[in-house]
DNA sequence: CTCGATGCAAACTGTTTGCATCCCA
DNA sequence: TGGGATGCAAACAGTTTGCATCGAG
């Protein structure tokens, strides 16, 4: 059984062509795409498929915790698998997220303040390594 | 001289009533309220008032660093004076955004990446206090 | 007087909704 | 076969843009 099917199932999700695409593309690609990307590769492919459901299939495996959004751009959400903890630099200058291998020790601090804690992300927002060195 | 001038001047910007207002507005409010609600309220007491101004008035304080733009609800921007390094929580029920008082000791590891870091976000996203209470 | 700030309306973008049809379980 | 998934179009929300007018410096 495919890895894909097995997560879909593992969470009691109906098993759908398009659903697993959607979580290859996401497995394949480290990229952080929004769904516009999702959709535009994925429709190469399959011309039939519909934004909606690239947008359903990204709010169904988001609910299940499989994958998570990420806000850090302010004006689209960037989707990203779920694994170990990790952060994002964003650059203001060229759009592109890059994983950031450190984790805030603090977080366990959260538990402090009496609420419930779901979800931790860390942006660090600026200008990365290459558009430094092109701007130059 | 009043405190929002003097911001106003230190960064070469025109001093105007608008900007004034939206300033002392998130002075006052540690709710971090969206444009929107910024509008709104200012609006009861100066009719004339465009969306528009506020707009340009946030996009100008941002620019020189004195506010900062929160992307945590992924929807819409919610805005912060800036100060203290702090994080923010987001209650996924009810929609406020709390206030978090440790921040990353990490954070200077980011040198290491070779990235110009301009601001860093740590956002922390669950369900409140107030909601798990009224939920149970 | 000049250039940036303002206000209005229209445009734009990413996302959501309504509803008929399709297809997995 | 039933209920959730799909696809299309229209609706929506937050933000941006174009442009004429206003007002701070």
């Amino acid at each position: 059984m495919e890895k894909y099917v097995k997560i879909l199932k593992d969470n009691n999700m109906k098993i759908t062509s398009h659903r697993i695409n959607v979580l290859r593309y996401l497995d394949k690609h480290c990229t952080h795409p929004t769904a516009d990307q999702i959709y535009t590769d994925l429709k190469t492919n399959n011309p039939s498929l519909s934004k909606t459901t690239v947008y359903n299939a990204l709010d169904a495996l988001e609910s299940h915790g499989i994958i998570q959004a990420i806000t850090i751009s302010g004006s689209e959400l960037h989707y990203d698998i779920t694994h170990e903890m990790h952060h994002h630099f964003y650059c203001k200058k060229c759009g592109k997220i890059i994983d950031i291998e450190f984790c805030c020790p603090n977080i366990n601090k959260m538990s402090e303040y009496g609420h419930e804690v779901e979800e931790v992300h860390g942006y660090i927002k600026g200008i990365c390594k290459k558009c430094i060195k092109k701007g130059s």
